[in-house]
DNA sequence: AGCTAAGCGAGACGGTACGTCCAGTCTTGCA
DNA sequence: TGCAAGACTGGACGTACCGTCTCGCTTAGCT
């Protein structure tokens, strides 16, 4: 038996104008001008309708970046190792050079000012993408692309890992180059069970 | 011809109780309570004396942990990749798991804040720590434990970005284990020219 | 033809429990927390509510103190002017001693704030008590206790402002002293053309 | 030894600006548009340095309206009672109407909603115009105008209270008839107690 | 030895954003 | 169609820090 709560329903207008208000000002200034005040003025929302709806600033961004990017890095179908990695990492270079990389780099720095926040960011964000990475590992093992005795999650820290390093630090280019890179190398690891 | 300047020279007191206290509130707090007027107060210092001598908050907080830091991690005298490699890794972990990490980590959000700052942090303090990895794996070229066609600044990233990415995501440990790991595959890795 | 209207008649209970609520909160707290928010909380009523049936937080106080004061202050059958207005003020002083002096400086204060509501406050209000001292006064020209010539406005003007004044500003008591000094001033002036 | 302190002065400027722009915003509005974010903009303030300075809203309206009034009702010399207290109230009706009338209503509307300022308007205000027309009755007692006999507190509770009756509930004019009458009253009881 | 100029603490300044409270309005479903 | 519930926009609240400023007081080096 669904009860209907009483009173007015929540305006899912006054939410989309937050997290679109709140994807613009990010993307303009880098979350530099990214307050919970000018979020609510270009909304055209009252502060407290944020605070209602969100625990922080934080959550805000997070929601609006996953409803902007929600279909943005495709998983392509397994084909073999050498090729579906490479297209996938070349396409994550690509989405994190074309913007969001300014995005994550926010939502990470975010993340360490709030404990609680950082595990919502961990398991609703971060987790989710080490899935689909690990379902790509999983297949190539399944087509024999990788040793079946390999630790994937350590596959992904070191693919994930160096990735946000460069993202955060600035030291190193996140184009194919890298991408093809990093493919190599997981593909040398793959394999080097039965060598050594 | 050097001329002194006149006036009353910068006093070393102050600038210590700077740093001691931007320390002290870092650790205990992990940053939520690091202002710069907190800073002042604790350290008995004025606001403007601050401002005199640090471009920003971050660049008081980067010298306060090089300040305290300088000689934690000493850099082990080469035997072999495996033994040395190992040894620095465990240490390094040691260390993060000790109370550096939370610094390690505020630092890297400030880095997000702050274009200017993320390049003194990067010039500073990364690239420092990176040459030191550098040198332990360019001794290990030397001494042919890594073969000399590789790419010695991927494996820095490597290693680095995924220490970087499980302390800042927290999504798994920094202990022994992960040390050993991280050492396994860089042998791994070292050696695969050869094999493949 | 009376034409009974359709719909949901207004709720009586729903009234009185805005009413009881509005002089509970307004007795407890001398204006402090009586907010419409609260006041519909603790009647358990919907903000519209209150809307739609009070013009504004002040008329809802006026009518809840009507509502509670209408029979406190009896008055009483003329004996002279000096047996019935000493009765008459010292049972106002009494209860206003006994909590009604909060809730009159409150609607006072109320009555500054909305030009609207100073209108009501008078004529339903103040009118009706300087009516009732009135009476009080034409009876005692009727008995010649108060020469004919008297302006007996100009006499309730003198003892209703004092006695407020002494209300809204504290620096004097209302007692029964108060209230025996005012009867004796009234009554010299009330002989005062026949002598002078 | 007079100790100057420490830091930097209190700005006189900042203090009169805030003055000004308050009795500014009063006199527009009549208290409507008077809040502390109003006064902290229009004055080109920050509110910090506002709430620094002054405990409440209330105070910094007193200290506005005292500013601007200091000479406001001169005490004339003492001539007889029935000159200058007439001369006394008919000044007084006239700066009433001619618009202090409304910042009285409103301070005394502030006095009913915080107890703590109700006893700073009625030390720093209330009581100095009591002084002046008590004395103005302490003269008329030395030059025999009033009996000597006379409870001066009551007859100043007499004008004062009829006046701010008449002001607060607004149901009759503050005009010389009114203070030509209240001018006959007092010299009638000034001399009542020879006669009955 | 005294002068002088910069550094020092203290703390007020104009501001910005915070998170909260309440106002007054709107939108539901139930009675 | 009135009601309770409760979400809505909006505005002011009082607070925390920001980065700048103005004080009077050290204090060290140069004359």
């Amino acid at each position: 038996m669904t009860k209907t709560k009483a009173g007015r329903p929540r305006s899912e207008k006054a939410k989309q104008a937050v997290l679109n208000s709140t994807y613009e000002l990010l993307t303009e200034s880098g979350g530099k001008k990214l307050t919970i005040e000018a979020i609510a003025q270009k909304a055209g929302v009252g502060k407290p309708t944020i605070y209602r709806w969100w625990p922080s600033l934080a959550d805000i961004v997070l929601e609006a970046v996953l409803n902007q990017a929600d279909v943005k890095i495709p998983v392509p179908p397994y084909e073999s190792l050498n090729t579906t990695l490479r297209q996938f990492l070349r396409s994550s270079m690509k989405s994190i050079n074309e913007g969001d990389g300014s995005n994550l780099r926010y939502l990470m720095s975010l993340a360490q000012q709030d404990e609680s926040f950082r595990d919502r960011f961990r398991e609703n964000f971060v987790a989710k993408r080490q899935e689909i990475l690990k379902s790509i590992l999983r297949q190539a093992v399944d087509a024999n692309d990788i040793s079946s005795t390999q630790d994937l999650d350590m596959l992904v820290d070191l693919i994930f890992g160096s990735m946000w390093y460069r993202l955060l630090i600035g030291h190193g280019t996140m184009d194919e180059v890298f991408a093809d890179k990093l493919t190599d190398i997981v593909i040398k690891l793959g394999n080097s069970d039965e060598v050594c």
